[in-house]
DNA sequence: ATCGGCTCGCGCAA
DNA sequence: TGCGCGAAGCCGAT
């Protein structure tokens, strides 16, 4: 019952607007109040109906396979947005349910209801039932990428090369500022109770229900303010010498702001202006902007249109071919997933890798490509390769459970890749190992680096 | 240090 | 239908 508007706005019902108490934003996805479509389509809206907004976001019990420390860092997050909001006169509710279910109950006295857009299987089911049972207007804003999924492409691309030629295409259209309209109803204060003091967010973690086996980290501090300074920082520090530095393990040149893009609390769209306004060299703002842009967004295209994107059967059929055919290829090593867990392997590089991601939520871009095709090369199939690399990766990563975890899984075993010489157990999916990382990266100084973030 | 070969399928040119 | 080429590869030859 989906009709496209304009390029990020879709209707996703046929109900009409309605008498109502206010306009509803019902936030979920896009969880920052800068630069944020959903919640400045929302304002226009509540301005033109005369109407009061209200932002609600619905905070659940196991997400799924969410733990502490993702909410630690998501509730660091809506502290951010409360007072963001708070700032503009607008008000905001967090309660306790499931986010269609709170949704749906504060629907009831809205005369439409506005939602942004997760890919994710889950995110598309609830704002289905939303739509099917507000019995209102829901209009649906896609803020969270440049280049809205389908207006990009229709189907599922082959590589990157195949859509980066449609997503540039579109780029000068879809990079523009976002327009901060005045609210002109203000109400801050509503009767509703909220249920969550984001106050004290240690009081409100230990009133849910949730998997607490992974701490929080001190590394990163969730939250539209932190992202906006490390974006400061980057802008700064980083993105000159981006394209030839980005690789190395040990060094300092990375955004480190996929956590902030996970959760989004900053947008895609205003770091690209941002660092396309900087004066980096033309070659590193290319690089960075191939990374946020074609590469991300080909994650969601990828998730968007494989409605099993979280299994192995999504792979492409060359590379499930080739890894059948390697299947009983003898394996020099074989660790168990809690060898991997806990980081007992022979590897000190991988190792490392592993010390880095649990202790810190967060791994360097290049050693996640050789901490996956290790995985790969050391356990009996690459089934259960598979299986081990998406429960490691979305346990640990702050950036975990996002559509580029199953991307860059997939990557792993070929996905968005093309063969290479044929090998044992790999077949024709691409190969690498420790020799490559010394010759090409200091490692004893990733090593050390890994050391001293434990030890503090 | 640098270079070609490896190997599959997409998409464009013809 | 043919052909060029591709996220970070490795490996052996020069």
């Amino acid at each position: 019952m989906k009709s496209q508007i304009s390029g990020r706005l879709s209707i996703l019902n046929e109900e009409p607007i309605r008498r109502g108490q206010y306009v509803l934003y019902w936030m979920q996805a896009s969880q920052r109040t800068r630069f944020n479509p959903a919640l400045e389509h929302a304002v226009k809206r509540a301005n033109e109906l005369k109407l009061p907004l209200l932002v609600a976001f619905g905070l659940m019990d196991n997400y799924p396979e969410a733990n502490e420390r993702h909410y630690a860092f998501m509730l660091q997050g809506l502290a951010d947005v409360k007072g963001g909001l708070a700032d503009r006169g607008i008000g905001f509710v967090i309660r306790h349910g499931s986010p269609p279910g709170v949704a749906l109950e504060l629907a009831e006295h809205a005369a439409m209801v506005v939602c942004d857009r997760g890919y994710l299987s889950h995110q598309k089911q609830w704002r289905d039932q939303v739509a099917d049972e507000a019995g209102c207007c829901v209009e649906q804003v896609e803020g969270d990428v440049v280049v809205p999924i389908e207006e990009a492409s229709d189907k599922s691309e082959f590589a990157a090369r195949t859509l980066r030629p449609k997503v540039h295409r579109l780029l000068d259209q879809y990079l523009k500022p976002c327009r901060s309209p005045k609210v002109a109803v203000r109400r801050e204060h509503w009767k509703m109770t909220s249920g969550i003091d984001l106050s004290d967010i240690p009081g409100a973690l230990a009133r849910l229900k949730i998997d607490r086996s992974v701490k929080q980290v001190a590394h990163f501090h969730g939250g539209e303010i932190e992202a906006q300074r490390r974006l400061r920082h980057f802008l700064k520090h980083s993105l000159n010498g981006y394209r030839d530095g980005r690789n190395e393990p040990a060094g300092e040149v990375t955004s480190t702001l996929s956590p902030y893009l996970h959760f989004r609390q900053i947008s895609p769209v205003e770091i690209a202006l941002r660092v396309r306004a900087s004066h980096a060299p033309a070659q590193d703002k290319e690089a960075f902007l191939e990374e946020l842009i074609v590469r991300r967004e080909l994650a969601m295209n990828f998730v968007n249109f494989n409605p099993n994107y979280d299994s192995y059967d999504a792979l492409p059929a060359w590379a499930q071919r080739t890894l059948k055919a390697h299947t009983a290829d003898k394996r020099p090593y074989i660790y168990a997933r809690r060898d991997l867990e806990n980081a007992k392997t022979h590897d000190r590089f991988w190792n490392a890798a592993q010390r880095q991601m649990t202790a810190t939520g967060y791994m360097h871009n290049y050693m996640r490509m050789y901490w996956g095709k290790k995985v790969l090369e050391w356990k009996r199939t690459p089934r259960e390769a598979y299986e081990d690399l998406i429960y490691l990766n979305n346990k640990y990563f702050l950036d975990g459970r996002d559509p580029a975890s199953w991307a860059n899984v997939g990557w792993i075993f070929g996905l968005h890749d093309r063969p290479w010489q044929q090998r044992a157990i790999f077949g024709t999916i691409r190969y690498m190992n420790d020799s490559g990382l010394q010759r090409k990266f200091d490692m004893e100084a990733y090593v050390r680096k890994v050391d001293s973030i434990e030890s503090y």
